[in-house]
DNA sequence: CGCGGCTTTGATCCTTGTCAACTACAGTGG
DNA sequence: CCACTGTAGTTGACAAGGATCAAAGCCGCG
């Protein structure tokens, strides 16, 4: 454990700031940096062919955005920040040393690559079968795990505007409207200022059908915030 | 590489034969075993609620199908044949000497999980945006270059009822039925005996706006074909 | 022959998309 | 201080894709 903290704490160096709205990487691409999230939300996502954008994952802090180019050849989509962002980057290189060198860094990188399928494999059957509304609270209960799990957990947490929304659930911006204010309307969530907080946590779970075990929160799996994470501030 | 070649030849013994419609291990589980499927085709699913089905992936010849025991410590998901199946049982400690000891086994079995997700972030936005009808078109896209990746693509190749059609897209078995016989109608697939065989490649990616780089088949990654499906015949 | 599973077809309803107009608000320059 | 602009949120009317319900056809099998 000390050398790999020790090893990993030389990896979390010269972060720096991007501002929201700003492409990471993009679809094609084959660089030679993974990037890592300290601060703020950033998304993969794929345009498509009619010029809308799909966004299949959402990253918080301590997320790994794109360990895919380290072992894939290309990217098959880009990675964009929502809000404004603290990010490091890492060379392929260090990644490659990483996961040959260090046992247990190695492990918890693929565990957050399992998790990540896991969590879209729940995207999956929210997107596919679900009213919008579920959907919705779902996302919201998934967000306010994940960023309790990093300790992240702000009074007002959701920096989307109904736009971004619409692209993470598949419907439009107009739709999502409808739904956001009948959740508030319902008492679930609050929303200022593009910022949602949840009101009632048991009550929006219950209504979203949230069931947390896809997150492998509290799972014997490698350290319970991920890599970097903690080591940042 | 002879003795990565050694080492998962011993692997792959003792297959067995599982029925169609069998579960391999179900949502919850935390077994000893990850399955390899050797010949057939098997499915994640997840059980909606309301009953329903979610099929999630689609595992061909060559698949591993639940790496995440080895990591994680439980099933978010069950695992069950769509066909009659040929499987081989992999101890969880093999999977973990794998992983240990075998640098490029352990690249391999990286390599397909990132694989696994990018298919994943391709469902979910077929499934969130597109009609059912380019959705199906883009499915049996995806099916036919899989398959041929493996060896295995036959004339006609796809064993699947409209129920788990449906259970894959999102979508009712009766407005599968619909969309089905519009994609014949437009001969773009042929359909005999619940076996769907394309007819016109081209014009049913052209259909479907299939772009294959999501399946990473060119990369520079490990071999060609999965492991263990090689050393299976 | 009859049964059960799968497919086919029709009718109706619901969720969501699309189009369009209008409001609220922040930033900018005069 | 105020008009001007751009972006995001709000609301209504209508259309379309797909769900649901129901019934009938097909076919393999005991």
């Amino acid at each position: 454990m000390p050398e790999d903290m020790e090893r990993l704490s030389h990896v979390v160096s010269d972060p720096f700031v991007v501002s929201a709205r700003e492409d990471l990487i993009h679809h094609g691409a084959n660089p030679e940096f993974v990037h890592l999230v300290l601060r703020g939300m950033a998304c993969r996502y794929k345009i498509l062919p009619d010029g809308g954008r799909a966004i299949v994952a959402l990253m918080l802090p301590g997320d790994i955005c794109d360990l895919n180019i380290a072992i894939l050849g290309h990217m098959d989509h880009s990675i964009g920040t929502l809000t404004d962002c603290e990010i490091v980057r890492i060379p392929r290189s260090t990644i490659e040393d990483l996961l040959d060198n260090y046992p247990r860094i190695r492990r918890a990188l693929f565990w957050a690559t399992l998790v990540d399928e896991a969590i879209l494999r729940q995207w999956l059957v929210n997107m596919g079968r679900r009213r919008a509304d579920h959907q919705m609270a779902h996302l919201f209960c998934e967000l306010h795990m994940r960023l309790q799990a990093v300790g992240q957990l702000h009074d007002s947490f959701m920096p989307l505007t109904q736009e971004e929304l619409g692209d993470i659930l598949g419907i439009s911006s107009v739709h999502a409207q409808r739904v956001v204010s009948s959740l508030r309307h319902s008492g679930l969530i609050n929303v200022q200022a593009s910022r949602v907080s949840v009101m009632d946590f048991d009550a929006l779970s219950t209504f979203a059908g949230f069931e947390e075990d896809y997150l492998h929160l509290g799972d014997t799996g490698p350290a319970r915030s991920p890599p970097g994470a903690a080591d940042a501030t």
